[in-house]
RNA sequence: GGUGAGAUACUCAAGUGGCCAACGAGGGCAGACUGUAAAUCUGCUGGUUUUUACCUUCGAAGGUUCGAAUCCUUCUCUCACCA
């Protein structure tokens, strides 16, 4: 009985909301007592297989479901992904041919496994068994819904009294993807706060259907990106991919605010939530520097995609670049055939989307040639190794013959 | 189908014949200060080695004009009301 509650207090951290919680215990409670085994699903989007830290916390969270006796059901959402979750934004996008389709999956398997547990991973397309229903499988779908009840979803009621536009082709998203946990029965949705009305129409529809069971719905909350404020997300560029490097990835994770550093070790960390609070403690009363508890923090997640000695390597190597002011020691090298203007070769190096940028650079003293602030635009590059630095963190070699 | 309103840079949003590469805000980038944190202050934020210049841009294509983001025509899309 002590584990089964001990197992329940784990699983409840962190997580913003469970909508039946009491399934979850009788699951849970099934599996310590007669070993029963469930299912827990989530979706995915397949045009996507860059996972970041923001999708982990729902990851790490499945996987301690497969821990205590779950199948992951990972939806590669290749048919929903035509209509894309409704956002406002995107239009209808063409249907990915199988050739993609599969590429993307083997892509989120290589990425998903550094934290799921192969052997209890069902990897799904939902194409499979949308295909299957026809148009008149698709009408009796819709007619388990009305339009009221689907203008509740936040983002529709908000285009709805803004007076944006709907498509009738994003009704469909949240019934077909309700229309998942019907195909697959699953005991369990995971997904972002932000899913929660797709989250429940799996509920609904697999009363409506007569599937014999509601998932209970496990709710992870958005992990912020790099600014604090925003939702990761790849689009808005704050975001730690799991398949970063792990300089850049020990980079990102040292430049998040303190504060957010709490909220990344509460939903990204294995450290239990009382040792994370005596940490914070610790911070507070000065006997921590917060650069090194954010330190630890990197090394805990670099360790975790990249291994123990590619994380201490990144920790010198993030010392030695910005401690104490040295280059970093993997610079790209880039070579010139003839003299060059500086402008032009920041822009070759990539440093500068044009000499436009560039030259308003150099007149903010942002530019260094080998470690020295240039102020001149029309400085001219001749024969030799010179390395190049726009801002703190752009670097690149280049050498011109 | 009818009537009316609208479409400006990453986003919001000014500008209704020349002073417009286009006010302002947010975002972003850079500099100072730091712990590559936060906060704060400052500068920049279409392109181009003619850089107090030139070229391209205000939904699309034409037109009027010495000159158009601004006026006219057609088209595309969005919204509101009516049907």
């Amino acid at each position: 009985m002590k584990m089964l509650e001990s197992a329940l207090e784990e699983i409840k951290r962190g997580v913003s909301e469970i909508i039946d919680e009491k399934r979850v215990a009788l699951l849970l409670k099934n599996y310590f007592e007669k070993g029963e085994e469930y299912f827990v699903k989530a979706g995915f989007d397949p045009t996507a297989p860059d996972l970041h830290l923001g999708h982990t916390v729902l990851l790490q969270k499945m996987s301690l479901f497969q821990k205590y006796g779950a199948t992951v059901q990972f939806i590669i959402g290749d048919f929903t992904g035509m209509i894309g979750d409704p956002t406002g934004k995107n239009e209808t996008r063409k249907k990915l041919d199988r050739q993609t389709v599969i590429k993307n999956a083997k892509s989120y398997e290589e990425q998903v496994f550094k934290i799921l547990d192969p052997k209890k991973t069902e990897i799904l397309f939902n194409s499979s068994w949308i295909e299957k229903l026809g148009s008149s499988g698709m009408l009796e779908l819709t007619t388990t819904f009305n339009v009221a009840r689907m203008l509740e979803r936040e983002d529709f009621e908000k285009r709805y009294k803004s007076g944006a536009s709907i498509s009738i082709s994003e009704f469909l998203y949240p019934l077909l993807q309700g229309y998942d946990s019907v195909a697959i029965k699953s005991d369990i949705e995971m997904g972002g706060t932000d899913q929660k009305f797709n989250l429940l129409m799996g509920r609904h529809l697999q009363r409506a259907y007569s599937v014999g069971k509601e998932q209970a719905v496990v709710m992870m909350p958005l992990l912020e990106g790099l600014d604090g404020v925003n939702k990761m997300s790849k689009s808005l560029g704050n975001y730690i991919g799991v398949t970063d490097a792990p300089n850049d990835m020990f980079g990102k994770i040292l430049s998040i605010s303190d504060d957010l550093m709490w909220r990344y070790y509460e939903l990204l960390s294995s450290l239990s939530i009382s040792q994370i609070e005596s940490l914070k403690q610790k911070v507070d009363s000065g006997v921590i520097h917060p650069k090194v508890a954010k330190e630890n923090l990197a090394i805990e997640i670099v360790t975790r995609y990249h291994g123990d000695n590619e994380a201490a390597d990144a920790k010198k190597e993030f010392e030695k670049v910005h401690s104490k002011n040295q280059l970093p020691s993997d610079i790209a090298e880039f070579e010139a055939q003839d003299s060059k203007w500086i402008a032009q070769a920041l822009v070759d190096c990539g440093l500068e989307p044009s000499t436009s940028q560039a030259r308003r650079d150099i007149k903010q003293n942002a530019v260094s040639v080998n470690q020295k602030k240039i102020s001149d635009q029309q400085l001219q590059l001749d024969s030799g190794e010179y390395i190049l630095q726009v801002g703190k963190r752009k670097f690149a070699k280049l050498k011109v013959k």
